[in-house]
DNA sequence: TATATTGGTCAGGCTATCGAACTAGATGAT
DNA sequence: ATCATCTAGTTCGATAGCCTGACCAATATA
């Protein structure tokens, strides 16, 4: 009579085994100065810099919270903040060429992630698992957009 | 030749979704006093209690968190500290009549989620993510049983 | 019984997070 | 134009979360 597991704790611990490995892959490349609530913000930053109020709703924080995290990487060299043209009050956060550059170390941890779980799986149930959490995201996730 | 976001991420953003959602269907019960690194920490514990070292293993977090969180949930009148018959070191952390009973809110707005899901994603697609995570959690999740 | 292991706590310090209050620029109505 | 209001962002103060290191007590092992 035991009842399946909620599938939003199963979804819970694979996105943990998935955050704690991409920081460890992290850490083994050297980085250790980031941290991964950090890294939640960072990586939500668009390509030609990300107001920090819509780097603060899509992260599901306060303002004030996001302005330490962007402190913090900002003094670590990670992001700049420039002016937006386009409104005297807002400032645009920017990935520097050093945030950049790790990039290539996350998604690399990625893909091996994926792989991995597509041996698990097999590649019919693997597409099928895509393919649901991408229809999920339509009602779970606000602030979707392609950057 | 934008690729597919990592699956990694779509479930992040979903089962953050989820945890957004179960602590504002307790504030909206009253209870405002538990956090959610608290809840994680609280739903691992057994029927019969549990061990704070077994605790901290299975939240990932180190002892001396694990120690913190569970003084803040005595103090809240959630757990209870007693000892351990079988290990004169070891204590059980055990749940009150007081944490027990928020625990119908909890799973009324865990199936409230499954239910909107499964209207999103039809029955079909539901039932392979679940399979889909729940053979996933064999490789990401080390310390599963079911309590 | 000496040593190592295990369960747990204490101390100290940094990060994350929030609510409240503030400054500066933008906007809308008259 | 100008005044009230809204919005972007910061600062302050407080607490929770989290880690490393150091430690104590009970158990297991040689």
């Amino acid at each position: 009579m035991t009842s399946e597991p909620f599938v939003g704790l199963l979804m819970f611990i694979a996105s943990r085994d998935v955050e704690t490995r991409v920081v460890a892959a992290m850490r083994r490349a050297g980085i250790d100065d980031i941290t991964l609530a950090q890294a939640r913000v960072a990586a939500r930053i668009g390509p030609h810099g990300t107001r920090l109020t819509d780097l603060a709703e899509q992260a599901q924080v306060t303002k004030q919270t996001a302005t330490a995290i962007v402190d913090r990487l900002e003094h670590a060299g990670y992001v700049e903040r420039v002016p937006d043209p386009t409104d005297g009050r807002a400032r645009l956060v920017r990935l520097t060429g050093k945030a950049e550059a790790l990039l290539p170390i996350a998604r690399a941890e990625e893909r091996r992630i994926e792989q991995e779980w597509e041996r698990h799986l097999g590649p019919r149930r693997m597409r099928e698992l895509r393919d649901a959490l991408t229809l999920l995201r339509e009602i779970t996730d606000p602030y979707r957009d392609d950057a």
